[in-house]
DNA sequence: GTTCCTTTGAAGGGA
DNA sequence: TCCCTTCAAAGGAAC
C-alpha cells in the first residue's frame, strides 16, 4: 500500500505534479480539460497504432520510473477526507457555488452521520444533504439547490453503457468497488421524494430511477430503513457497470452483510466478520448472495477447466469441481478504479471508443494526477483487496492463470511470430508537449533525478530498477498487420532533456500528418503555455524535426 | 467468434 | 531481491 509521505512535507518533491484541474476555475479547468483531451485525442489517435509491445514497456518503465504516488497513512488520509468534505459542507453553506473536488464521493468515505441523515426533525441533516447532492446531482435537495455541478459533461448521455446520468465528477471513486450490473438487482425502491430524477438515456425524459439503479446494497429493511434511498445507494450506480460479473440469476444484495451506514472506512475492513468470508461454493455466501467478484463460467465464457493447462489447476480439485468453480476475479488496483470511474468521461471528451486509445489517455491522466488524488485510488484498491481478500481468504491471483485466452507473448526482443512481417517503428514516448498533463511524468522524473524513486513508489511496486531507468530506447517492431498505411510519415518530437541521464537517444514520437494538431505545431495556448511553465523547463520549446519513419 | 490492443498495479513464481 | 508473467476493465479493431 503506497503510502503518502506525512501531511506537512510532501518532500517527495515533485511539485511537477499536475493539479491545475483542481482548485482552478472552473472554466479553467474545463478548458484544461478540453484541450488536455484534445492533445490527448491527437496524441492517441497518432501513437496508438504504432506503439508494440516493447515501446509499450519502455514507456511504461519511464512511467513507473518517474513517479510513484505516495499514500497518507490511513489517518491521516481520512482526516483529509474528512475536510474535503467539509469544505465541500462549508461551500454549500455558504452558498457558494458548490464545485465538487475532483473525486467529490471520496471524502464520503468517511461521511460523518451517515447513520442517521435525518436530524431529529426528520429532516436532513447538512451533511446528508450535501452527500445526497453529490451523490445525485438531479436531485432536489432541500437546501442544497442550485449546487448541482453543471460543469461535467454527462457521459451517461453519451455512453451507450450508462444506464444512469452520472456527472462524472459525481461517480465515487469506491463506485467500482459496489457497482454491478443492474439488470440482477431487485432492490427496495426509495421513496419518491427522495428519488433522483433520472433522465432516461435513451429517451432523455426524466424518470424514476428503476430500483435496480439505488441503493441495492442496502438490505433495506421493511420498515424505516427502506424509507429513504441508502446514501451510499450511488455506489451501486456506476456506468451501469459492474466491477465485477454477475452470475446468472443475480443476486439481490451484494455484500449484504455490507451494510454501508456509517463509513466507509469501516466498509471493507471491519465489517466483515470471519464467518462470513468463506465464499460458500457457488459464488454464494452463505447468505446466497454472490459476490460480485466471482463469475460464473457461463456468463464468463472463459475457458473452461477443459482449456485450462494442468499446471494451472490446482492438484486437489477435481475436473468437475475445477468446472464448479467460481471464477473469482482479481480485485481492481488503482489504476483500474481511476480507469472505471474516468472512462466515460474521457470517452465523452474525445468521442473516442477504442479502449486502448482511451486508456492511453488515461494511463496520461493518471499520471498527471497529484498524489493526493493518486491516493486515494490506492486507498481504494488496497481497501478492495482487503476486502477480497477477506470475502475469499484462500484466493490467489494464481487461480486465475490461464482462465483467460492465451495471450501472445511477443514482448520478448528477439521473439516473432513465425511468418508475420514486422514494421520497424520509430521510437515512440508520449510527447509531453502534447499530453495533458504539464506537470510531465515524465518529466518529473527524468528531470528530478534528486528525487528518490523509493520514495515515489508505491509501496506495492517495486520502484524501478537502475536498468530500468537507464534501460536504453531502442528500435521496436509491430505487426505490420495493424500498421495503419498512412502513418508512414511522421514527425519527431524531441522529449526534453532526457540525455541527462541516460544514453537514451532523443526519443521521437511518430506523428500522423492526418492527426497533425494545430497545437503540435504552433505555441502552446496562453493556458497550457502557463500551465508549462509552471512545472518543467522540460517542456521549453524544442525545433520540431521532421523524420521520416523508416518503412520496409 | 475470438483475440489483440492499451494502460497501471498487484501478485506470484523463478532465478 | 529482482525480473517476468498474468490478470484485472473496456470496447473497437483486426483476424
Amino acid at each position: 500500500m503506497p503510502q503518502l509521505n506525512g501531511g506537512g512535507g510532501d518532500d517527495l518533491g515533485a511539485n511537477d505534479e499536475m493539479i491545475s484541474f483542481k482548485d482552478e476555475g472552473e472554466q479553467e479547468e474545463k478548458i484544461s480539460e478540453n484541450v488536455s483531451a484534445e492533445r490527448d485525442l491527437d496524441d492517441v489517435k497518432s501513437s496508438l497504432v504504432k506503439k508494440n509491445p516493447k515501446q509499450n514497456k519502455q514507456t511504461k518503465k519511464i512511467y513507473q520510473a518517474e513517479r510513484r504516488p505516495q499514500t497518507r497513512p490511513d489517518s491521516e488520509s481520512y482526516e483529509k477526507t474528512r475536510d474535503y468534505f467539509g469544505e465541500a459542507l462549508r461551500r454549500q453553506q455558504d452558498g457558494g457555488f458548490f464545485k465538487s473536488p475532483h473525486y467529490p464521493g471520496y471524502q464520503f468515505l468517511m461521511f460523518p452521520d451517515l447513520t442517521n441523515p435525518y436530524l431529529s426533525n426528520g429532516s436532513l441533516s447538512p451533511s446528508a444533504r450535501t452527500y445526497l447532492q453529490m451523490k445525485w446531482p438531479l436531485l432536489d435537495v432541500p437546501g442544497s439547490a442550485g449546487i448541482k455541478d453543471s460543469r461535467s459533461p454527462t457521459p451517461g448521455h453519451l455512453s451507450n453503457k450508462v444506464p444512469v446520468v452520472q456527472h462524472a465528477h459525481h461517480v465515487h471513486p469506491l463506485t467500482p468497488l459496489i457497482t454491478y450490473s443492474n439488470e440482477h438487482f431487485s432492490p427496495g425502491t426509495p421513496p419518491s421524494h427522495l428519488s433522483p430524477e433520472i433522465l432516461d438515456p435513451k429517451t432523455g425524459i426524466p424518470r424514476t430511477p428503476h430500483p435496480s439503479e439505488l441503493s441495492p446494497y442496502y438490505p433495506l429493511s421493511p420498515g424505516a430503513v427502506g424509507s429513504i434511498a441508502h446514501p451510499l445507494s450511488w455506489f451501486m450506480q456506476q456506468q451501469g457497470q459492474p466491477m465485477y460479473s454477475i452470475p446468472p440469476g443475480g443476486f439481490r444484495h451484494p455484500y449484504p452483510t455490507l451494510a454501508m451506514n456509517a463509513s466507509m472506512s469501516s466498509l471493507v475492513s471491519s465489517r466483515f466478520s470471519p464467518h462470513m468470508v468463506t465464499p460458500p461454493p457457488h459464488s454464494l455466501h452463505q447468505t446466497g448472495i454472490p459476490h460480485p467478484a466471482i463469475v460464473s463460467p457461463a456468463i464468463k465464457q472463459e475457458p473452461s477447466g477443459d482449456n485450462i493447462s494442468p499446471s494451472m489447476k490446482s492438484p486437489v480439485p477435481s475436473k468437475k469441481e475445477e468446472d464448479k468453480k467460481p471464477h473469482i476475479k482479481k480485485p481492481l488496483n488503482a489504476f483500474m478504479l481511476y480507469m472505471k470511474e474516468m472512462r466515460a468521461k474521457v470517452v465523452a471528451e474525445c468521442t473516442l471508443k477504442e479502449s486502448a486509445a482511451i486508456n492511453q489517455i488515461l494511463g496520461r491522466r493518471w499520471h498527471s494526477l497529484s498524489r493526493e488524488e493518486q491516493a486515494k485510488y490506492y486507498e481504494l484498491a488496497r481497501k478492495e483487496r482487503q476486502l477480497h481478500s477477506q470475502l475469499y481468504p484462500g484466493w490467489s491471483a494464481r487461480d486465475n492463470y490461464g482462465k483467460r485466452k492465451k495471450r501472445k507473448r511477443e514482448n520478448k526482443p528477439d521473439s516473432k511470430p513465425e511468418g508475420k512481417s514486422k514494421k520497424q517503428c520509430v521510437q515512440y514516448l508520449p510527447s509531453e508537449k502534447m499530453c495533458d498533463s504539464p506537470a510531465s511524468s515524465h518529466g518529473s522524473m527524468l528531470d528530478s533525478p534528486a528525487t528518490p524513486s523509493a520514495a515515489l513508489a508505491s509501496p506495492a511496486a517495486p520502484a524501478p530498477t537502475h536498468s530500468e531507468q537507464a534501460q536504453p530506447l531502442s528500435l521496436t517492431t509491430k505487426p505490420e498487420g495493424r500498421m495503419h498505411h498512412h502513418f508512414s510519415p511522421s514527425i519527431a518530437i524531441p522529449i526534453g532533456t532526457l540525455g541527462s541521464q541516460s544514453s537514451t537517444p532523443i526519443l521521437t514520437r511518430p506523428i500522423p500528418f492526418t492527426s497533425l494538431h494545430h497545437s503540435m505545431l504552433s505555441p502552446p495556448s496562453p493556458f497550457h503555455q502557463a500551465a508549462l511553465h509552471s512545472h518543467h523547463s522540460l517542456f521549453q520549446s524544442q525545433p520540431l524535426s521532421l523524420v521520416t519513419k523508416p518503412t520496409e
